[in-house]
DNA sequence: ACCAATAACGAGAATGATTATCATTCTTTC
DNA sequence: GAAAGAATGATAATCATTCTCGTTATTGGT
């Protein structure tokens, strides 16, 4: 796997992604860019992610609402998230570290990144039930 | 926590999911139930997948392209995705089982189901590159 | 049974994030 | 410096999901 060399472009991207202590969705990025002086078109933004997610220099996660946040590798990675209000806490425990899934399984497949999300609900909204 | 009754439409659309060996979205939900003869609004049937998952029992997880596929509790949940061509693989271990992560956490979070999927490269999209 | 109050439903409009289009603007390369 | 190719961006298109709101079932009290 030849490492590519990454263009202005990605490299202001992943630049935000990395100053950014939270995780951010395609549309809050393109505004981070904006503010930062980095400006650049939407269509752009989504697909220089894509091309940072397939070069496994940036993970995104889906929330129950379907909207996707990116963060850089190697950024906390799993979450509780709240069925009911949505809100999602960090979770500093990775299950997958001890258990080589950085390693290709025998069947050839060739991880880059995992996402471990775990659905429930938070102390208030299980108050409410 | 009250283990409360299921509706006609709920236990429909339970086993319709139970009934298939894979994952639906809304919407091959929506037409599977349509074929076996028991129609229903699309509205009705993402708004008891709502339910139905907040009472645990029925989870979803999001593929790539952000489509929701859902499937009835205690079905494989894991998957190697491929970031290429999209397709998916079940993963058939789940280092969550030893972790305890079936009880409340200490701040007093209560989980219904996690995901977990591992995103990287297939044999076939692997030799691609 | 009857009726009011409430909850569930469904058709279709609205939403909103992501993608596709395609003319234009950079980058190479010769 | 000019042609070939890649990257960009404004805007339209897509499409799963959610909202709206008028209609239909369900429930509880009498």
């Amino acid at each position: 796997m030849t490492t590519t060399a990454l263009s202005a472009r990605q490299q202001q991207i992943l630049a935000v992604l990395e100053a950014s202590t939270i995780e951010l969705s395609g549309q809050a990025l393109h505004a981070g860019l904006q503010q930062q002086g980095n400006a650049m078109g939407l269509a752009t933004v989504y697909r220089n992610l894509r091309v940072l997610q397939q070069q496994g220099k940036v993970r995104c996660r889906h929330l129950p609402s379907g909207e996707a946040l990116y963060a850089p590798l190697g950024r906390d990675v799993h979450h509780l998230t709240c069925l009911e209000c949505g809100s999602s806490e960090p979770l500093n425990f990775c299950p997958m570290e001890q258990q080589g899934l950085t390693l290709p399984t025998p069947d050839g497949f060739r991880p880059l990144f995992h996402t471990l999300e775990v659905f429930g609900y938070c102390v208030n909204c299980s108050n409410d039930r």
